[in-house]
DNA sequence: CTCATATATTCGCTTAAGCGATTATATGAG
DNA sequence: CTCATATAATCGCTTAAGCGAATATATGAG
């Protein structure tokens, strides 16, 4: 079966992995994960619509912007422990969480 | 931190899945996973050496064989679940511990 | 020592991944 | 319509993965 394989591919990457512990916060638009994570716009897209094909996230347009969130069926429960036992508890997530964090923040005080 | 994602990558193949479904069973030497499996020596080797480079599994030298078995720690205790909620289900898998069976049954046969 | 068996390593090749830079597309504002 | 913003797609490049075939190494048997 090639779904399993594939989700397991997505999660092989850092960045993928920087993604979807953000994801695993709340419902995110790309320019939101760029900002987070430093990253381009262009590295950004693609890795989440890698994720998106893996069925580990799901999109939904709304005007100009995409929100991503996660999509998780049964047999992804070990993502679970792997977010929460791991990612969590290393320094880089944790950053990228701030910086989240952070930048939401300025975004809305932006917008007022 | 590399370690966690190295863990990853090593799952990002369907070799090494079917790989460590065996050694969920219980240890193994090369030859074993190579007739289960009915892959090439240097196939099973290169990707057992893989799965050890990336501690999930160990090994232990006797005689002229190389003991493989899971080398599981606290983080990756997913792995149960990707084993068991996953693995297990689908067909590959399932042949594959049969035909392990089958070749434990004729390898003590040949030893009697 | 010699041979057979088990495992690891190397080589050359092919294919896939990831990236930055750029361009294309879609939407809302005015 | 025009412009700015958000996102996706394309191009060319570089690097990594995986493979089969062949070779090397280690161990036990005799």
């Amino acid at each position: 079966m090639e779904k399993l394989l594939d989700a397991l591919k997505a999660l092989s990457d850092e960045t993928r992995l920087r993604i979807l512990n953000l994801l695993y916060e709340k419902e995110l638009c790309v320019c939101d994960i760029m900002e987070a994570l430093q990253i381009s716009q262009a590295k950004a897209s693609r890795h989440l619509i890698y994720l998106k094909n893996a069925e580990l996230v799901k999109d939904r347009k709304h005007a100009q912007w995409v929100y991503y969130s996660m999509a998780l069926d049964e047999r992804m429960k070990f993502m679970d422990s792997l977010v929460y036992d791991n990612l969590r508890n290393l320094e880089l997530y944790q950053n990228d969480l701030q910086n989240l964090k952070d930048w939401l923040k300025r975004k809305n005080i932006k917008c007022d």
